[in-house]
DNA sequence: GTGATGGCGGTTTTT
DNA sequence: CCGCCATCAC
């Protein structure tokens, strides 16, 4: 394949081939034509600040992506002249994908284009020295952080009852979010957080982190920025000013603060940025976004332009429709209106059930007929606002046999064993790295123990010394007990083997070696839980993974901030997710089950901030709506079970907002509802919307009996998925582990022994 | 160092 | 109600 580099002057890429004197412009860039005119306009406008509000599958990225290639095809901007930021791996993988496509299909290289971490740890790793780094720092995981909370907690009067590790740790990274350095944290900020002591804690943790050469996500952006702002260094920031003529921002409406003054610093000289994204799609102010920047944006960059993309190429009007509605009682937005030049679509399917279990079994025969027709199951989701919702689905999916995916869990690298050999490899390129050596040292057991380790901690606090080099000089003393170390003696030689190796043979080969030789392998090849062999493949994987890269180094840093877990994406499945998970994806058919008040929206986010939260809770309505091509279908159940009881549902005030002539409202339970009661209590809610009409019921039991008889161990099949074995009974829910599909809960009434 | 037990919390999650 | 955790006893 032919590579596009730049410039080069034998081998000029095609677009510029094509361009030939005295034509019209537009026919220079045949790609424009595919844009409609707003589309056009975002593209086009290439100098000074832009705004591109771009709604809900309105070609985004393909603005995005052309924007791209223009700037290159114009003879604008060099490759390395331009920073583009994604929040997502995935959508910077996409856009590097989309823009070397659209010039030909060769590579574009030299560009900046990377999720804001990966490009602040391109920075950082630069310029490491000036915070106080090396440049082969390690990039901590929050288990990590954690574990160093609780050690920095320690000597500081925090009662870890009133604040636990986690909460200050967030407490931290909110800080670190919004741009502040411990310095800059005044009086007032501190004094209700743990006990007063937070500020102090902040500064003890990014002082440890220094001594072990490690940095957290919050660090990469933030001692970046800590570089830019130092007038000591006005020379890289220059530096960086000058070289990136052009920015480009995706999602700008999840942009945090310090990534918004990182950005606004990067664009003083040229000021040439555009940021894209929606304004009603934000849904991550929980975790530090802050939509105020999109919604200041105007002000921020004087005689900037905005462009709104309002056709909306996805999605039925009727969808549109529902979509706009709910999302126009919202106060704090910008503004915009989706309409489309498709047809109208089927009405919005409300659907009123009796309780979780008949809302996963409509849910379930609608999917069925959808199979009927002839449709993928690929083309079919589920969209939940929390992961406990998946459950009933699930259950409901395996009795009936329909294949499903849920999106979610653990990421690969969060992954206890990925995480393990990990720190094996840290322990071996990194010597300061004291969190990988604790994680490992009796990983597998070796007999060094929570006493080991304090030993080692003392002595190496006390000398100012990384744990690993305690642990030599430990061994020359009498201090442990000689099994510990005698043990410790074996893992400090193995070690010291490794870091030998590293110079002698390929890493790849090393990797193995380490996890081998350590009996790390060993143990889950000795584990018998069901989990097991899943592990060991993971580890194969990410030593598989390794041979694209360099060095040990560089494949930490890969792991850290780009694996992703692989997925088949090939089968034909429906997919369970939150509503969180499905940003920036499309169904042809959609089910939004649980639209009942304190589910969604959900009773935290508004207990906990008010009616920005429920605004938040609108826009994932929004998201969710939006998400589908063709059908929406809105469930919400009379009755759930909550934390084992349960309790009368009322639907959420989100149905409310769905405008009737577009909807189709359907209540399975005969006679009406008992929908709008809370019990005896009642009251206020039962006269609002047309949703809320209250009815009796008669309550029926839940209660399955069992005909047990199967029993842990036991040998089962299932009429869908084959063989497995009992690895649990819990009831009339038995885990299986099936010989074919893994492991899964099924009913017992659905088993038979074998 | 491991297994039992009681207490607590239970929304969303990328890098 | 369930699952995770921390703590405690052996």
């Amino acid at each position: 394949m032919k590579k596009f580099f730049w410039p080069n002057p034998n081998n000029p890429p095609y677009i510029v081939c094509m361009m030939t004197a005295g034509l019209p412009e537009t026919q220079n860039y045949p790609y424009l034509d595919a844009l409609n005119e707003r589309q056009r306009e975002a593209v086009e406008a290439l100098d000074g600040p832009v705004l591109v509000l771009a709604g809900a599958g309105t070609g985004k990225t393909r603005v995005l992506t052309t924007r791209l290639g223009h700037l290159l095809a114009t003879r604008k901007a060099r490759p390395d002249q331009i920073l583009a930021v994604t929040f997502t791996n995935k959508a910077a993988q996409e856009m590097k994908e989309r823009v070397s496509h659209l010039l030909g299909g060769a590579p574009v290289e030299g560009w900046w284009l990377g999720t804001f971490h990966s490009i602040a740890a391109r920075m950082l790793r630069r310029h490491a020295e000036c915070v106080g780094l090396k440049s082969n720092f390690t990039i901590l995981d929050s288990d990590d952080q954690v574990r160093l909370i609780k050690q920095l907690i320690e000597p500081l009067p925090i009662d870890p009852k009133k604040w636990p590790p986690r909460v200050l740790l967030s407490l931290i990274q909110k800080w670190k979010d919004r741009g502040y350095t411990p310095d800059m944290i005044g009086k007032d900020e501190n004094r209700d957080l743990a006990d007063g002591y937070l500020s102090q804690l902040y500064k003890s943790y990014q002082e440890r982190l220094k001594t072990l050469n490690a940095c957290d996500f919050g660090d990469l952006l933030l001692h970046v920025l800590t570089i830019f702002r130092d007038p000591q260094y006005a020379d890289i920031l220059a530096g960086y000013q000058e070289r990136f003529k052009y920015l480009l921002v995706d999602e700008y409406q999840d942009t945090n603060v310090s990534q918004y003054l990182w950005l606004r610093l990067l664009a003083q000289k040229h000021k040439n940025i555009c940021c894209v994204g929606d304004d009603d799609q934000s849904i991550y102010g929980w975790r530090g976004a802050e939509v105020g920047n999109i919604l200041k944006f105007e002000k921020d960059f004087t005689e900037s332009k905005t462009v709104r993309l309002e056709q909306n190429y996805r999605s039925t009007n009727r969808i549109l429709d529902a979509a706009n509605a709910v999302i126009a009682n919202n106060a704090e937005r910008l503004g915009k209106n989706l309409w489309s030049a498709n047809e109208d679509g089927d009405l919005i399917k409300i659907v009123g059930v009796w309780d979780g279990q008949a809302e996963a079994v409509r849910v379930s025969d609608d999917i069925e007929s959808l199979q009927r027709k002839g449709v993928s199951l690929n083309e079919i989701a589920i969209l939940v606002r929390a992961g406990f919702q998946t459950r009933e689905f699930e259950e409901r999916f395996i009795t009936t046999g329909i294949p499903y995916r849920v999106i979610g869990g653990p990421r690969f690298y969060e992954r206890m064993e990925i995480r393990d050999a990990l720190a094996y490899f840290r322990v071996v390129v990194q010597p300061d790295d004291d969190l990988a050596f604790e994680r490992i040292v009796n990983t597998p057991k070796r007999g060094l123990g929570a006493a080991t380790v304090q030993t080692l901690q003392i002595h190496a606090r006390q000398r100012q010394i990384p744990i690993t080099e305690a642990a030599l000089e430990i061994l020359e003393t009498e201090e442990l007990r000689p099994q510990a170390r005698k043990s410790l003696r074996g893992l400090m030689m193995d070690i010291e083997r490794w870091r030998h190796q590293l110079r002698e043979i390929s890493h790849t080969e090393l990797s193995g070696i380490i996890l081998d030789e350590s009996g790390y392998t060993h143990m889950w090849q000795s584990d018998k839980s069901p989990e097991a062999p899943g592990r060991l493949e993971n580890l194969k994987e990410l030593v598989g993974a390794m041979g694209e890269f360099e060095n040990m180094q560089s494949f930490l840093e890969h792991v850290a901030l780009v694996m992703e877990t692989t997925e088949n994406k090939s089968a034909d499945m429906v997919t369970v997710m939150t509503l969180h998970a499905a940003k920036g994806l499309e169904f042809d058919h959609v089910f939004l089950p649980g639209w009942e008040e304190g589910v969604f929206p959900n009773q935290r986010a508004l207990d906990e901030t008010g009616l920005a939260g429920l605004e938040e809770e609108r826009r994932l309505a929004y998201v969710g709506l939006t998400r589908a091509r063709q059908t929406a279908t809105v469930l919400y159940a009379a009755n759930r079970q909550m934390y084992g009881n349960w309790v009368n549902c009322i639907p959420s005030r989100f149905v409310d907002e769905l405008p009737e002539d577009v909807t189709d409202t359907i209540s399975e339970v005969a006679g009406g509802s008992t929908f709008g009661g809370y019990g005896r209590m009642g009251g206020s809610h039962l006269t609002r919307g047309r949703h809320a009409k209250m009815v009796e019921a008669t309550p029926r039991s839940f209660l399955q009996t069992s005909p047990g008889g199967i029993e842990k161990g036991d040998r089962v099949s299932h009429a869908k998925f084959g063989g497995g074995s009992v690895i649990h009974v819990d009831g009339n829910k038995l885990d299986i582990q099936f010989d074919k599909v893994g492991r899964k809960r099924v009913l017992d009434s659905f088993i038979e022994k074998s």
